[in-house]
DNA sequence: AGTTATTACGTAATTAGTTACATATTAACC
DNA sequence: GGTTAATATGTAACTAATTACGTAATAACT
């Protein structure tokens, strides 16, 4: 009966962001009770850098998706945390290159099983739900990129 | 070939964010060219006052999902904007009940048909990318509510 | 009725990102 | 080669939320 959970498309959004956080929660949780000193934020670019080597941070930026600044700022709490270096690209000075140390290599092989672990729970509760839905997520997405939402939205609210 | 789209089940995450940051973009978006004094953040507060009539902050906080704070926040710039009122609950001065003014319920007339080609325009998408999202999302949420990330994590790292 | 626990709200500090802007370097072009 | 445009990074200010904490009012218990 609870009004929010009949809104149709509209919960969409909400849906969408009350699960992101959510599972944002769930790794911050696994990495503290773990007792492993690793910022669930992190991970995206700490994945990027393991198997893909050293990468730019505009490079990181548009590979992961968010803004350089949040690139800088996440690398920096990186490399206080020793896990990452920073140097300069020798043959194009205004890039910074960004790579795993060799502590930061050491870490990763400590992380692995702990990621397996949170794919095979992702992979259950996938399962549980509908194991389609990483490829409907994907699906909207391109989707989207296709004919964005504001053209669609013209497309309907436009006399015809 | 990007390694952010192999990252298989961990890629929810991230998927399910930037779907979601997307979403609320294209709703900011859809006010601002319409010329319209509304702010998509207000959207679950508005829709659930228009809906279910005046309610106290905690019961909103509830039932949106979001913390109290977050809802004194909001209503803060609604009250600004004019579309929300507050008064004391008689009964128990510890509440604050929120509820629309009647500018703000003739706004809520103004955004209806807004809402409307919204709706229409995500469940196109919905269509397109797999018309059982919705259901598989709330499923998710049902399923880590049943057994949350945490147990499932415990059950499957630990040994045996 | 008095003590204790709980609930409701408010504020402050923190977090994790964003956009907007500035600067240095490189690339393009004449 | 000099000027203009584009790219890479960095910084600052802002945004939208959170958690942690404090206080007032109510409820529960004896």
């Amino acid at each position: 009966m609870d009004i929010m959970e009949n809104l149709g498309p509209l919960a969409l959004g909400s849906s969408l962001k009350r699960l992101s956080d959510q599972l944002m929660q769930d790794g911050i949780r696994v990495y503290r009770e773990l007792g492993i000193d690793f910022e669930a934020k992190w991970f995206p670019v700490f994945y990027y850098l393991r198997n893909e080597g050293p990468t730019t941070v505009t490079e990181l930026s548009r590979a992961i998706g968010v803004s350089h600044p949040a690139i800088i700022q996440i690398a920096r709490e990186m490399i206080s945390a020793n896990l990452l270096a920073v140097y300069r690209d020798v043959s194009d000075k205004r890039k910074r290159v960004l790579a795993l140390t060799s502590y930061g290599k050491s870490k990763a092989q400590e992380l692995e099983p702990v990621w397996q672990a949170i794919r095979i729970v992702l992979q259950e509760l996938l399962n549980e739900a509908g194991s389609e839905i990483l490829n409907e997520l994907s699906g909207l997405e391109k989707a989207l990129q296709k004919r964005g939402f504001h053209q669609r939205f013209l497309d309907h609210s436009g006399k015809s």
